[in-house]
DNA sequence: GTTCGTACGTTCGAAATCGAACAAATACTT
DNA sequence: AAGTATTTGTTCGATTTCGAACGTACGAAC
């Protein structure tokens, strides 16, 4: 456990700072800040899901493995959220990898600290079921997606995703991973962010994605981006919507 | 609410089923048992949803309708399951249509009645809970699958899983219809069925669809469709995962 | 028995996407 | 500075899927 008291005012994840004083008591003496690496997997398919992490920085994937190995993309989870939502259904495993994709750090918390903390607190529960709603509705909408919507709108749908929970216009990410998560071939990213490009939305150096025209990409979208959008905002309030956006 | 008592021995919902007497008890007055008339729409997105249906008989498409109008499922209930997810989240709105696709009956118990029980029954929020994250966990996989995998497969794993909750080998179901629900046109359904109809699994005469090789089914489908039946059964047991097939 | 609506089989050209390959450019290493 | 690994741009043919169309078969209604 950490030794030190944890400030909630100075807490950077949406759902702590949403808390009332007395439920983030509840919490708080067992948080540990951690960070969360490139690429490590913070919990693996069919593995035991042992802790919660609430998302201060960074961005994570959560990722379905098929039989061919691709791994495909359901949801992503940034300083909205938290990691192990298995935990909060009150299960203890994940049928899904959770590898981060841009580096951050998280408030961890093991699983019977958290347990204990859901069964006291009515309105942490609350909370996370809300937030929980939210991500099925996000994983909801992009199946969907994935089924009718070409590439080039979903690869917008994406960047602005990703843009959302990055903290910054410019973050590392490469055609082949973006190209993995959506489904892809990797030629089929390259042309979309060719075109994304030329219109002016978006620049990309060797790995280096910047997004120079948001309004422009919310226009190349499909509405699935702002369904899920507007579905957070509404069950998480404004500020868990697009952290980043709003922020700066 | 109903007049009569009704008997727990005698529910075929699995999840009212698995529930001890004392929690039977929280639900019992207030369940109304109703008609699931095919292709009627129990209840729609963006609307309230005001009751929660505890499928006995039938199946339930959970449809996300996109900006052009195509509608693509999401996910299916039967009688293993129940409609209104929102409602155990602590919400009251959905993002999807929930429209039968094979008509049958249903146990319903309005919003307040069921949020009561809700918080008086830990036992029924935990079994529910369960429920929530094993049609969490068919939706995030049949997004995968839209993404990766191609029609015959993915119509396989629509057979089976419609076949479970049918309730018998011959069912109503159309091209057309099937086509929708897989977010592909309808030629393709048509050859892809023609497929499974020349290696001996179905049959099909207009508008009626017949499983006649089920294991041969399940061995062409996409592993999607077992992925998704294990976790149901992990989480609900066994006979939540295929109500029809291992009931008949 | 005829008519009509629906479901199905099939075709066709067009478009999207795939999968593999290779060249060019950039960063890192030595 | 040279070598190496990675990322990106691009090509190409093959495959899948699309979208529209048309003909046929089946069943219900008159």
């Amino acid at each position: 456990m950490s030794q030190s008291t944890i400030q909630q005012s100075s807490v950077r994840n949406g759902l702590l700072a949403a808390l009332a004083l007395a439920d983030w008591a509840h919490l708080e003496p067992h948080l540990e800040a951690v960070e969360l690496p490139f690429d490590q997997t913070v919990h693996a398919a069919g593995g035991p899901v042992d802790a919660v992490f609430f998302i201060e920085t960074g961005m994570v994937s959560v990722l379905v493995t098929l039989e061919d190995g691709a791994q495909v993309e359901s949801g992503i989870a940034g300083p909205e959220g938290l990691l192990g939502l298995a935990l909060v259904f009150g299960d203890s495993h994940s049928l899904t990898d959770a590898r981060v994709q841009l580096e951050g750090t998280a408030l961890r918390i093991g699983a019977a600290a958290f347990q204990a903390a859901m069964d006291r607190s009515p309105a942490l529960r609350a909370l996370l079921l809300r937030y929980a709603l939210a991500f099925l509705g996000q994983v909801t909408q992009g199946g969907a997606c994935n089924a009718r919507h070409p590439i080039e709108n979903r690869l917008a749908r994406w960047l602005l995703t990703a843009h959302d929970r990055a903290g910054a216009d410019e973050f590392p990410m490469t055609h082949e991973f973006m190209a993995m998560m959506l489904g892809v071939n990797r030629p089929g990213v390259s042309i979309a962010a060719g075109l994304l490009s030329r219109a002016g939305l978006i620049r990309y150096v060797r790995g280096r994605m910047t997004i120079t025209d948001r309004p422009g990409l919310e226009a190349a979208t499909c509405e699935c981006y702002h369904t899920v959008r507007h579905e957070y905002a509404r069950l998480l309030g404004p500020r868990s919507a697009a952290p980043a956006a709003s922020a700066g």
